[in-house]
RNA sequence: GCCUUCGUAGCUCAACGGAUAGAGCAACGGUCUUCGGAACCGUUGAUGGGGGUUCGAUUCCUCUCGAAGGCGCCA
């Protein structure tokens, strides 16, 4: 048995398999992880656990886990050999678990094999030959992107910047609402900004606030000349104001870093939407004069969804319709859709629509992400772009800047109903976590610049030199990244770049508190040169996909 | 009323059903004649509450309390 070590996790899962067969388990459902304890060796498996509590299994001879553990070792040592392979010591430990470590020599030479990858360190291949669509923001064009919008760009951004490193071709897609009910009221808030005489008294002006100050004297400018009835203005002025907002808006992402490859607009879909429904007729029903969308999906039952109103307009369901479909006529294999959590009514609609439309919703994964919730100190902070009272995105973008900014709102999970203290982001942003990582960068960069001599240059260093606890300890946290990446292509978890960085940042300060790397001892020198190296690549690679930037200098 | 999500340390957040629940900030106490102290080390401190499933539960089920959001011929 000769053991390839180009993913060891994989191999270790391989080989178990067999033994489970060897044991006559072979169906048993277990797991080879990474624990986050280094005392439990690199990789972890509980095999011996799942075959334990896999009642049918239990029928012949009953062993507790750590028997079953330890005929399960003897079997790797024996018949697989496996520590003739890059493998030190297989362990079994407490319930039951089989804890593999990799050798020293093994993780020495994984250094090289970092600097030699480079950039493309934790890059793979699942992703090879295949296109995604991943669609964020689109954010209503009735007011600026205000922080709870925000959200969705990094988060977005960064599912792209992954899927991109897995292989991926990504398009970062935003769709623009530029028609319907919103954009006419709108339009209306203009013009009685304007003309504030000729509101009538029982109206209510939907949308309020500096911004539409700001807007009506734009639109005022580009419209005074011609002669408009009231109507017409109101419509015109819409479409200028929803106009000058997409502006502002992608304006905003790239402030965050972000720029889309295609923007949609709802107008130009809403075309296509008489094609899109066709796919649909079995689905679609009248009813009181309105067209609408009615699976036979227990699930949607009494859910039904109007696609055509009975004043003849199409809904904006029915441009998504249209969307969604186009999407998936582009020949993605993978869309994915960021959407706030007030859209979590739409999600299920939206399956059901790329269900009925014969494409499978396996490629189709919807993220949804929770509000962040304003305070300033011990006062909640209230939102609404009716009233006027929200906080831009760009408010805090300009005070915290873009790093700060995209670390802290990819921090947590996106079920997580994030307070955001406006005051405290001010006051703390030179000690947000960001600035810890970035300044393992920097200080990695400082050191290389110390460097003249050519004879240090690392290459055919001594990597067996590399021994001491933070060294080997560095080494491992390096290898982590391109499982890590993997991970993420597959569950979207971004914050688990955040995590990682911190803990890559953690794990080098602290090898750089214990160990002088420019010594007179120049094999040690280069050794540990090539250790950095590969720690500023990884730090590097893992800050790129986050969106945020890798000084050499703070 | 129904549906979704969340409740972890004083605060903001982590933890594929796994092993001693981890970080940062705050508080307190240490570490520099060395590559950048925006660092390192240490102390105090937490799973809202009750049941259940499991060898094992912050994680799954159930009840309960609390928070956010959704339940339109709006988007």
């Amino acid at each position: 048995m000769i053991l390839s070590m180009e993913n060891p996790k994989e191999k270790i899962y391989s080989i178990l398999q067999s033994v489970a067969s060897d044991l006559g388990v072979g169906d048993v459902e277990f797991k080879v992880e990474q624990p986050k304890d280094e005392s439990h060796g690199d990789f972890a498996s509980n095999i011996a656990l799942a075959i334990f509590s896999d009642v049918k299994n239990q029928k012949s001879k009953i062993k507790n886990p750590m028997e079953l553990a330890e005929e399960i070792v003897s079997i790797l040592n024996t018949k697989y050999k496996i520590l003739d392979s890059d493998f030190d010591k297989v362990e079994i430990a407490k319930p039951g678990f089989i804890n593999f470590y990799l050798s020293n020599k093994y993780l020495q030479n994984q250094v090289q094999n970092i600097i030699l990858q480079g950039e493309t360190f934790g890059s793979s291949s699942i992703g090879k030959n295949k296109t995604a669509s991943v669609e964020f923001v689109s954010a209503n064009p009735t007011g600026p992107l205000h922080i709870g919008n925000a959200r969705g760009g990094p988060l977005g951004d960064t599912i792209a910047n992954v899927l991109t490193k897995v292989g991926y071709q990504v398009v970062r897609e935003y769709l623009h609402n530029d028609v319907g009910g919103q954009v006419e009221r709108l339009g209306e808030a203009i013009y009685f900004t304007i003309h504030p005489d000729q509101k009538p008294k029982d109206y209510e002006v939907q949308y309020q606030g500096d911004y539409i100050k700001e807007l009506s004297q734009s639109v005022k400018e580009s419209l005074e000349e011609k002669d408009l009835s009231q109507e017409e203005f109101i419509e015109k002025a819409g479409k200028i104001a929803v106009k000058l907002m997409l502006d502002e808006i992608l304006k905003d992402c790239e402030l965050m870093g972000i720029k889309f490859d295609k923007v949609s607009k709802e107008s130009e879909l809403r075309h296509k939407v008489p094609d899109a429904l066709s796919k649909l007729q079995k689905f679609l029903k009248e009813n009181d004069g309105a067209l609408w969308f009615a699976p036979n999906d227990e699930f949607l039952k009494d859910r039904e969804t109007v696609v055509r109103k009975s004043d003849g307009n199409y809904t904006y369901f029915a441009s998504d319709i249209a969307y969604h479909n186009q999407k998936f006529e582009d020949k993605n294999d993978l869309v994915v859709d960021i959407l706030g959590a007030n859209h979590s009514g739409h999600v299920p609609r939206l399956q059901a629509v790329v269900k009925s439309l014969g494409f499978n919703t396996d490629n189709f994964k919807v993220i949804l992400y929770q509000w962040i919730r304003l305070k300033r100190g011990d006062e909640i902070v209230k939102m609404s772009k009716r009233a006027g009272t929200f906080v831009t995105a760009k408010e805090v973008l300009d005070e915290v800047g873009k790093d700060a900014f995209r670390f802290f709102l990819l921090t947590p999970r996106t079920q997580t109903h994030m307070d955001f203290d406006l005051e405290l982001a001010k006051k703390k942003s030179a000690e947000n976590p960001v600035f810890y990582v970035q300044y393992a960068h920097t200080r990695i960069s400082s050191i290389f610049s110390k460097i003249k001599n050519e004879e240090l240059e690392m290459k055919n260093s001594d990597l067996s030199l590399l021994k001491a606890k933070e060294e080997v300890a560095l080494i491992r946290k390096l290898l982590v990244f391109p499982y890590l990446v993997e991970e993420v292509a597959n569950n979207f978890e971004v914050n688990g770049l955040t995590t990682y960085a911190l803990e890559l940042a953690t794990t080098f300060h602290k090898f750089y508190e214990a160990n002088q790397v420019i010594t007179k001892d120049e094999k040690l020198t280069q050794a540990r040169l090539a250790l950095l190296k590969a720690t500023q690549i990884t730090l590097k690679n893992t800050l790129d996909l986050l969106g945020v930037s890798a000084p050499e200098k703070m």
